[in-house]
DNA sequence: CAAAAATTTGAAAGCGGTTTCAATTTCTTG
DNA sequence: CAAGAAATTGAAACCGCTTTCAAATTTTTG
C-alpha cells in the first residue's frame, strides 16, 4: 500500500504551511482565491484525503450517530427498523455525519450506551421502540449526550418537556380510519391491533375507541385483539372471527403483514375484500412491503416510517449543531389512503 | 456536562507515567499486578473512558468495517440485507469493532467507498449482492483495502483467486430441492425465480435444469419465471399458471414471499397446498417471515441470511487482523427442510 | 557482595489534523 | 510617501492515546 498523505505532506509539496493548507481546504474566507486553487490542485493531484480519526481528535467530536440494537435471542432485525434507519442514514449522509450501528446483547444493551458516550464514538443517539418508562431515557439524560426518541415512552407522557421525541399521530390515525368506516356505514368493526405493550398500539387503540364512542357504536370486547403483527397471526385472527356466528363487516389492523394473513384467511373462505369485509390496515410503507399499483389493494393509514428515520435524523443534528435550541419535538400526521379493500357496510346513509 | 478524564489526568492522579497507566489498562505483561489493580481502581473511580478517535489516530487503524448501501430512488433497505446486517453486527460487535453503515446516492457509491477507504474511516468492507463484472471489486483491489463478497460476482467467477467472498450453494440447494419433487413423483414443476440477473438466480436455474435433466424430465419454457420476488409477483404468476389448461403439479420459486403469493392465488381457486400442488421455495430465514411453528408451512431450502452475514463478517476479520493468510473464501451449504407445502406427485413410485 | 539479568517505569516522539495568536505582506489614506 | 488598516500566511500548541527506547529498580547469580 502506498503511503498515504497527509496534511504535512501536501504543505510541504506546495511550500505553504499546514495551517494555510487546512484553511484553504475548510475554505476559510482568510486564505486567497488563488492559493485555495494552487491548494485545491495539489491535494487532488497528490490524491489527499484527510484522517478521520485526527480530525475527530482535533475536533473533539466524532460526526457520527448511534443506533443500538439490542438482539433478543437472535431475533433479527426488524423490517420496521430496517426502513427507518434507512431514512436516517440518508440524512446522515447528507449532513456528512456517519451512523454506527451497534448490534448487542441485551443484557448490555445501557452499557453499550455508556461506553459509546463516553469513548465518544457517537456525538448523539437515537432511541427506537421505547418502553414504558424507558431506562435509557433516563441514562442518556444523566450523561448528558444529545437523543431522540422515535415514539414515546409511556412513563414521560404528560411531561415531555424532558427529552426530544418524534412521533407519528397514532392515535387520530386510526379515528379517522374508523370513522372512515363508520361513514362508509359499518358498525361492527373489529379491531386487530400490534402489542399493546407498545405504546403505540395503546394509542392507535384510543383512537379506534374514541372514534366508535363519539359515534355510539359499540365496541365488543371479543373483536379486539393485541397480536404480534405478523401474517400468520393475521391470518389465525381472521380465522377465529370468520368462524363466528357474528361477523365483523369491517376489519381494522395495525399492520400490513396483519391485513394480508387476513386476507388469505377471506380467500380461504371465498370471501372478498370489500365486497364482504372491509379491511383498513395501518401502513408503513415499507419498501418490502408496497405494492407499486396506482390504486393501492389495501386502504390504510399511511405513515413513512422512511421518512420518519429522516425526520428524527434532521431533529437531532439541528439539536446537535445548535448550541442553544428551543426544544424540538414533532407529531406527525398520517393520511388515510383509500384502496380496493373497503366498500360501504349495512348502514350507509342511515345517520 | 463535565470534563472527561483523560489518560493524563489518570496517571497525575496515581502519580504514575502516562505509559505504564496505558499499559496497565492494556494488560501488558511488563506491568505488576499491583499497580495494575491501583490503575484499575482509579480508572472506575474516575470514570475513565479512553477516547476512541485518540486511540485510532495512534494505532493507525478505525477498527470499523464498512458497509455501503445504494439506495436507488429512495427504494430502501430490503428486508434480506436487513438481516444480513444484524448478523454481521452480532459479529463486529464480538471483535470488538464497529460498523459504519452508509446509505448513499447510486451514483455516489464508488466515490464513497473511495473516501470511507482513504480517510480511514473504516478497515474493511463488506459488498453486498454483487452484480456481473462489478465495479467496486476493482476499486477496492485497486485501493489495497480489505474486502469480502456476499455472493459472487459472475466476470470473476472462473478466477476466484482475486478476491474473498462468501456464497451460499444455489445450485445444489435447488438442486436438492428439484430431487426431491422428483422422487415424490412430481414431473410438470414450475420454477419461479427471482431475477435472472442477479448470480444467485441464476445458480438456482442452473440446479433446477440440472435435477430435471438428470432426470429426464422435460422443462417447459412456458413454466419458467424469473421475478421480483414479492408476494403480489407470486400471486400474479401463479394465477397466470392456474389458468391454464395444464397445470404444474408443483411449484419451486425462489422466495418465501413468492410463495406466499402462490399460495394465496391457490386459495383463491381452492387448491389446497401438497394436496392440489406442490410448493417448495427458498427460505433465507429471515426472522421477520419465519413462521416458528415446528412443522413448517412450507417446504424449503433454507440457509440462514443471518448467520451469513456472520460468516461473512468473521472472514472478513480474520482477513483483516492476520498479517498472512492464505486465501479465504466459504461455501455455504443450504439444507431441505420438509413441511407442509409438498406431497406426493402422479408418478409416485414409477422410477 | 559486586556484576549481570530481569523486571518495572518513564520521557518523549509520534499519529494527522485544527486553531490561537503573532508575523508578514499588501492596500488605503491623509 | 509614511502610517495605519486590511488581507494573508505561519509557528506552535493541542487533541488523547500508543509505543520506542532509555532509565531506574529489583532480583538473580557467581
Amino acid at each position: 500500500m502506498v503511503k498515504k498523505t497527509s496534511l504535512k505532506d501536501l504543505s510541504l509539496h506546495l511550500g505553504l504551511s499546514q495551517t494555510t493548507v487546512s484553511r484553504g481546504l475548510a475554505d476559510y474566507p482568510e486564505v486567497s482565491d488563488s492559493t485555495k486553487a494552487r491548494i485545491r490542485q495539489a491535494a487532488t493531484e497528490l490524491n489527499y484525503a484527510p484522517s478521520n480519526s485526527a480530525k475527530k481528535l482535533a475536533i473533539g467530536k466524532s460526526l457520527t450517530i448511534g443506533h443500538i440494537i439490542a438482539l433478543r435471542d437472535h431475533m433479527t432485525l426488524n423490517p420496521f427498523y430496517a426502513d427507518f434507519i434507512a431514512g436516517a442514514g440518508e440524512c446522515y449522509a447528507q449532513y456528512g455525519y456517519d451512523m454506527l450501528i451497534s448490534m448487542v446483547d441485551p443484557a448490555k444493551e445501557l452499557s453499550t450506551y455508556r461506553e459509546l458516550a463516553n469513548s465518544q464514538k457517537v456525538d448523539g443517539f437515537v432511541i427506537s421502540e421505547p418502553t414504558p418508562n424507558d431506562e435509557r431515557i433516563s441514562l442518556l439524560q444523566s450523561l448528558d449526550i444529545p437523543f431522540i426518541v422515535h415514539g414515546r415512552s409511556h412513563a414521560h407522557q404528560q411531561d415531555t418537556s424532558h427529552y426530544h421525541w418524534l412521533d407519528v399521530n397514532n392515535k387520530k390515525g386510526f379515528e379517522i380510519a374508523t370513522n372512515y368506516l363508520l361513514e362508509q356505514g359499518h358498525r361492527d368493526i373489529a379491531f386487530v391491533n400490534g402489542l399493546e405493550t407498545m405504546n403505540f398500539a395503546l394509542r392507535r387503540r384510543q383512537g379506534f375507541e374514541a372514534a366508535m364512542t363519539a359515534f355510539n357504536a359499540p365496541i365488543r370486547e371479543e373483536w379486539l385483539f393485541s397480536e404480534d403483527m405478523v401474517e400468520h397471526r393475521g391470518y389465525q385472527v381472521a380465522q377465529t372471527l370468520l368462524a363466528q356466528d357474528r361477523k365483523p363487516t369491517a376489519i381494522i389492523c395495525s399492520s400490513v403483514l396483519l391485513a394480508l394473513g387476513i386476507h388469505r384467511a377471506m380467500s380461504v373462505q371465498g370471501l372478498t375484500l370489500a365486497k364482504d369485509i372491509s379491511v383498513i390496515c395501518w401502513d408503513d410503507c415499507l419498501s418490502a412491503f408496497s405494492d407499486r399499483s396506482d390504486v393501492p389493494q389495501f386502504t390504510a393509514v399511511r405513515s413513512s416510517i422512511f421518512e420518519a428515520g429522516g425526520e428524527v435524523a434532521a431533529l437531532l443534528l439541528s439539536q446537535i449543531q445548535q448550541t442553544q435550541t428551543g426544544f424540538q419535538s414533532k407529531l406527525m400526521e398520517a393520511r388515510l389512503v383509500i384502496g380496493q379493500s373497503t366498500g360501504r357496510g349495512p348502514f350507509y346513509g342511515t345517520s
